[in-house]
RNA sequence: GGGCCGUUAGCUCAAUCAGGCAGAGCAACUGACUCUUAAUCAGUAGGUUCAAGGUUCGAUUCCUUGACGGCCCA
């Protein structure tokens, strides 16, 4: 029965749309409209809090009060209540603010679920606590809206501490209705594009950046340990260099000339050394204008760390050190269950030769990889292209990494450093004493996907000036890709770099690994997508 | 870049196979209720079915194109 009872031609319509809004936001406006003409202030910031959900249970769970918010609780433990009653008559008056995220309203008294930062907490709104007409404007309250509670504690029946307000106050009013309580939100599109409502609906969403949080501190505070100093080097760079990678292009204004955001640190941190720093890191952005995906963003959080007088051989031993620790710190343990796989931090990482991986776990006969033309042959088998972006072949050594990455990293579940990689695909590396083929580097593999890579620094200023050499080389023709040698960092090599060694830890995967996210897109609060048509 | 799947009320999802008045729960609104906690009870309202086009008497449903997202592959 749903019939207009003026008819239903579109002045009616238009009527009843004023007289009874059907949006739910133009509904809770109308509503709000009520409230101002009410003298209700809509957005005031004059409420002092005197604790936190958390400072209460605190409060009560201090020496002599331990079992003062323990529920569910048995009703009718006579003694028990009656000593909690005292606790709570002790503890005294609280004023805490916070969210409403439920509300059970009866004729004339409500709870209400509150949150802030540290927890939630229920208050209850009685009318002849807080009085007719305070209870009146409660009731024209919303789930979303912020309010401030000032009371004492009880227990309910069911043994649950909660506030009994003497008075509350809107503190910020709702235009919209948060998602559902019980399904939360769940479409991954919209928990990406508003990660508010994800973060305000989601408790696991707001554990995921807990612990990245907790991940970032916990490296800071090895790193500082072992007295490195934490830098920052540009992120608009004239020459983009570091890694291989496609920039991303922008323009100075004044200068009138195109910069590019950094694809790496690297070069910048290097030249720090030269000055004198010893132990140099940085903890930011890199920016690489390529695809999109559950591995990659365009703008990604890296850690570079670089150290003096060590060998990758040394930040091998310090890195497994640094992601026990971080581990522990985050997940409370350093075996951590990844996506089916218990991944096991605290053991000795494995360490494997690049061939001999390939060999042993790749199952590739270990002539093929001896023979640049029955490599090129073998990948091609495997469906792995053996040209690069402009059409030449690729060499013995690039196609060695790329047999690698298809047949070898997917199945590296367990830590495992690859060692032995070619020079031909390290081009800031330096060469290994009794191989100048082989580069001083390894690379760190966790659940099948690369976590770090790190090397000796090639600190010789003629060697590293013909390796820039050749990549431009071998660049030119790949579009997109900027091919200028950099002689500045050149001419700091030529002053004079100690030997050192550095490695980069990719911070968005790591956190994916210890919070058990499939995608990068968990674990970066805004990750980009494409624009949406509307909405 | 390729393949598959998805997009329906503020949110979570039905209805699509085989075309026939677009539904539920939560949220909202009205009323009852001073111990609820996915409150309960009675009632009400709420839809550009992602967009554009096509087939058809009739399209959420079938076809084409596009947008965005998810998964897999490169």
């Amino acid at each position: 029965m749903n019939q207009c009872p003026a008819g239903c031609d579109g002045t009616a319509g238009a009527y009843r749309q004023m007289e009874q809004p059907k949006d739910v936001i133009e509904k809770r406006r109308q509503k709000i409209r009520e409230l101002q003409e009410s003298g209700v202030e809509l957005f005031p910031n004059d409420f002092t809090a005197t604790h936190t959900v958390g400072d209460i249970f605190e409060t009560l769970s201090a020496p002599g009060a331990n079992e003062a918010h323990t529920p569910p609780h048995t009703p009718g433990d006579s003694d028990d209540s009656a000593a909690r009653e005292k606790i709570f008559e002790k503890a005294g008056t609280f004023a805490i603010a916070g969210r409403i995220m439920a509300i059970n309203r009866f004729g004339k008294s409500s709870f209400v679920r509150m949150r802030d930062r540290t927890g939630q907490m229920q208050a209850y709104i009685r009318k002849d606590k807080v009085g007719g007409e305070a209870y009146d404007l409660f009731k024209k309250l919303d789930i979303g809206d912020f309010i401030g509670v000032s009371g004492s504690l009880f227990a309910t029946k069911t043994g649950e501490t909660t506030l009994l307000a003497d008075r509350f106050r809107l503190l910020a009013k709702s235009y919209r209705p948060l998602p559902e309580k019980f399904h939360g939100l769940k479409d991954p599109e919209k928990r990406y594009r508003r990660r508010y409502l994800d973060l305000a609906m989601n408790a696991g969403t707001r554990d995921v950046f807990l612990r990245r949080t907790r991940l970032m501190a916990s490296m800071r505070r090895f790193l500082g340990a072992s007295d490195f100093m934490e830098v920052e080097t540009p992120m608009m760079q004239v020459i983009p260099g570091g890694a291989d990678a496609r920039p991303f292009r922008t323009h100075h204004n004044a200068l009138g000339i195109d910069l590019y955001l950094r694809i790496a640190p690297e070069l910048y941190l290097k030249r720090l050394l030269v000055g004198g720093f010893e132990r140099v890191f940085e903890i930011n952005r890199n920016f690489r204008n390529e695809g999109i995906s559950t591995q990659h963003n365009p703008e990604f959080t890296m850690l570079e760390f670089y150290q003096a007088y060590a060998t990758y051989e040394d930040l091998m031993g310090f890195l497994e050190k640094m992601i026990a620790r971080v581990a522990l710190d985050v997940c409370g343990s350093a075996q951590v269950l990844y996506q089916e796989n218990e991944i096991d931090f605290g053991a000795k990482f494995a360490r494997l030769d690049l061939v001999e991986a390939v060999t042993s776990i790749g199952g590739v006969d270990p002539d093929i990889t001896k023979d640049a033309e029955r490599l090129s042959a073998f990948a091609k088998e495997s469906g792995i292209r053996t040209t690069g972006p402009d059409g030449r072949p690729l060499g013995p050594g690039k196609l060695l990494t790329k047999i690698f990455d298809h047949l070898v990293e997917p199945r590296l579940v367990q830590p495992t450093f690859i060692t032995g990689y070619p020079v031909e695909v390290s081009p800031l590396s330096r060469r290994n004493a009794k191989n100048p083929d082989i580069a001083d580097r390894f690379e760190l593999f966790v659940a099948g996907r690369e976590i770090a890579n790190g090397f000796s620094e090639l600190n010789d200023p003629v060697d590293q000036k013909e390796r820039f050499l050749r990549q431009v080389e071998n660049r030119d023709m790949e579009e997109g890709a900027v091919y200028t040698v950099d002689e500045d960092y050149i001419e700091a090599l030529e002053y004079g770099m100690p030997p050192a060694a550095g490695a980069g830890v990719g911070v968005d995967r790591l956190v994916m690994l210890l919070t058990d996210s499939p995608s990068i897109r968990d674990v970066i609060l805004f990750p980009h997508l494409k624009p949406a048509e509307s909405k």
